[in-house]
This record gives C-alpha cells, sequence and structure tokens, in this order.
DNA sequence: CGTATTTGACCGGCGC
DNA sequence: GCGCCGGTCAAATACG
C-alpha cells in the first residue's frame, strides 16, 4: 500500500503559525493534547512529565525504540514552580499517561454510549436507505481523542483492525483527511487520521468512540514485559508501537509525540477505569459552540490558542 | 473470491 | 434560502 508521501507539498502555513511553532518547536504536548479548556488550564500548569508518570515511560522499551531522542529532547521542560492541585489531574486515573495527552472532544456529551443511537437508526433505517440520522438533537458523538504521532505513514499500526471508509481534502491543508473504522462488528470506533500541516511529519490522529472488544492483534511475547510499573500497560491493549511489526518500525520510523502513550489503551479504557475520568473531562469542557470551524485543530489545541491566532 | 481501498455523491449542520 | 464544509455511504476497483 503506497503512502502518500509524494503529496508532501508544504503549503503555506495558512495563518497558522504558532500550531507549527508549538508542534514542532516548543512541544508542550500538553497544551496539544488537552483541548479541554479549563482544565486542560490547569494540566497544562503541571508538568507534562509529571503528569504521565514518565519515569515509568523512559524505562519503557517502547521509548527506547521509538523515541529516544523525543524523550531527551523535546519532551517539555516540567514547570518549576507550578503545580496544580486539582482534582482531576491529581485524580488522573491509573493512566496518567492518557489523560494528560490525549484530548477529549467537548463534542460528546452523550452518556449514553452506543445503544440508543443503534435503536434509533435501525428504526431509522425501515423509514429511508439512506443515512437517517435525523432526530430531535443533533447528531451525537463519542468522545474524541486526538493525539500526534511522528510518522511516514499515515495510517499507524496501533493493534487494531481499520477498514478506511473516506476520505476528504482539508481545507486549508494539502494533506487528505482519512477515515477509518473499526472492522470488527459491534465496535463503532471510528479514527481520522491527517497530516498536521505545519509540519508534515505529524500525523494527527483523532479517535472517536470506545472499543468494545481487546486487540485483536496478540502483543508480542518479547515486549511482554515492557509495562512494567504501568497499571494500564500499553500491552494489555496494544500501542502503536507495540503493534507495529518490526519491519514497519525499521521502513518508516514512527515517532510517537505522545511519548508512546497510545489512546488506543485510553479507548479501550474509556469503559472502565477511564470512565470516570472522562465524565470529569466532558463536565468540565466547554461546549462545542464554543469551538469554531478549526477542524481537527480544535482537537489538538486549546480554545484559548485556537482564538488568539 | 473475499476483503480492503478508492472516490464521487450525498446528507446534515452551520454561517451568511 | 443558499452555499460551504465535514462526515459518511456505497459502487467500483484493487489486492491477496
Amino acid at each position: 500500500m503506497e503512502r502518500k508521501e509524494g503529496i508532501i507539498k508544504m503549503e503555506d502555513v495558512q495563518g497558522n503559525p504558532s500550531y507549527s511553532e508549538y508542534t514542532v518547536n516548543n512541544f508542550p504536548l500538553q497544551s496539544i493534547f488537552d483541548l479541554s479548556s479549563r482544565e486542560d488550564e490547569k494540566i497544562r500548569s503541571l508538568g507534562f512529565m509529571d503528569l504521565l508518570g514518565i519515569q515509568d515511560l523512559t524505562g519503557s522499551p517502547l521509548l527506547d525504540i521509538m523515541v529516544p531522542s523525543l524523550t531527551a529532547t523535546q519532551a517539555p521542560p516540567t514547570p518549576p514552580s507550578k503545580k496544580i492541585d486539582s482534582p482531576e489531574a491529581t485524580n488522573q486515573p491509573a493512566t496518567p499517561n492518557f489523560s494528560s495527552i490525549s484530548s477529549a472532544s467537548s463534542e460528546a456529551v452523550n452518556d449514553e454510549p452506543v445503544k440508543a443511537d443503534e435503536q434509533e437508526e435501525n428504526q431509522q433505517k425501515t423509514n429511508k436507505q439512506l443515512k437517517p440520522k435525523k432526530t430531535n438533537q443533533k447528531r451525537q458523538r463519542e468522545p474524541r481523542f486526538a493525539f500526534m504521532t511522528k510518522s511516514e505513514v499515515d495510517h499507524l499500526e496501533d493493534g487494531y483492525r481499520w477498514r478506511k471508509y473516506g476520505q476528504k481534502a482539508v481545507k486549508n491543508s494539502s494533506f487528505p483527511r482519512s477515515y477509518y473504522r473499526c472492522t470488527t462488528a459491534s465496535c463503532n470506533v471510528k479514527k481520522r487520521v491527517e497530516r498536521c500541516f505545519g509540519d508534515p511529519s505529524i500525523v494527527v490522529t483523532t479517535y472517536e468512540g470506545q472499543h468494545t472488544h481487546p486487540s485483536p492483534i496478540m502483543p508480542r511475547p518479547s515486549l511482554g514485559s515492557s509495562h512494567l510499573g504501568s497499571p494500564m500497560s500499553a500491552a494489555a491493549f496494544g500501542t502503536p508501537m507495540q503493534r507495529t511489526p518490526p519491519h514497519y518500525q525499521h521502513q518508516h520510523q514512527q515517532q510517537p509525540l505522545t511519548n508512546g502513550l497510545s489512546p488506543l489503551n485510553f479507548g479501550h479504557k474509556i469503559g472502565s477505569i477511564n470512565a470516570s475520568f472522562l465524565h470529569e473531562k466532558r463536565l468540565c469542557t466547554p461546549g462545542p459552540s464554543l469551538l469554531k470551524d478549526h477542524g481537527l485543530l480544535q482537537d489538538i489545541l486549546p480554545p484559548h490558542m485556537l482564538k488568539e491566532e
């Protein structure tokens, strides 16, 4: 499968200098990945590594393999004095990893997962054949989590099987956005993949929904011990890095900017321990109306940053 | 031949 | 009301 690396054509950064700045130069990941507004301000002031419990990660073979330089040089320095004591932050569930870097979209405010949706859809499908999504309310969305990965390939191996169902050109970007859906029946997780127009080497992946099943791809035995100390080990559900076949790594050199954290774990955990966290996030996030049309940007940039531009 | 991808069309939401 | 845009569908195509 050919990658569309040929289209890499650094179009003008379209008035989003700060975007590339943030993602490439400064790398305040906590800012990028946490798009919830108020809370993310708190988190942002907290050291990213603190939130991540980075000691575990740095010791992880994952990082040794994938992001040796990243962890060392590009990880945002921990703010010296600023510490937060917000309940959410200190309460970061067993997986500090994702909580801090992933971003929960405020779009998803439906507490009931899929059931209601499915029922409605089934019901409406009888009426019309073509996507009868019309309900009393707006179309409800699943929680979304955006993260960025430095990778040559658009579609990262993450342990789950995805089927591409669409691709669209992105406004203000020369790179298309691809839409994937989990191939597992009854699993309605979707993800969007697009390249950062500021830095084509960065892939922005946005997951929507939660997996209702474990990763279909079994972890490599050799990596079984790589998660020591990590309550929600990546090995449990599969990370882009771990799932990545060795040849893949060599060829494409994936560099997860998320410091080796996979939102997939996150997504899968949503139903369990992270549920409360997500809920908190949602409660603390502004309504979608506050987020203007920034496309995926709104998933990865805190609202205040968007406003500033 | 079954499965995955491509791609143009379609739909709904939203701003003007 | 109209047009733009993001997201999805589904037929056609490619691939193993």
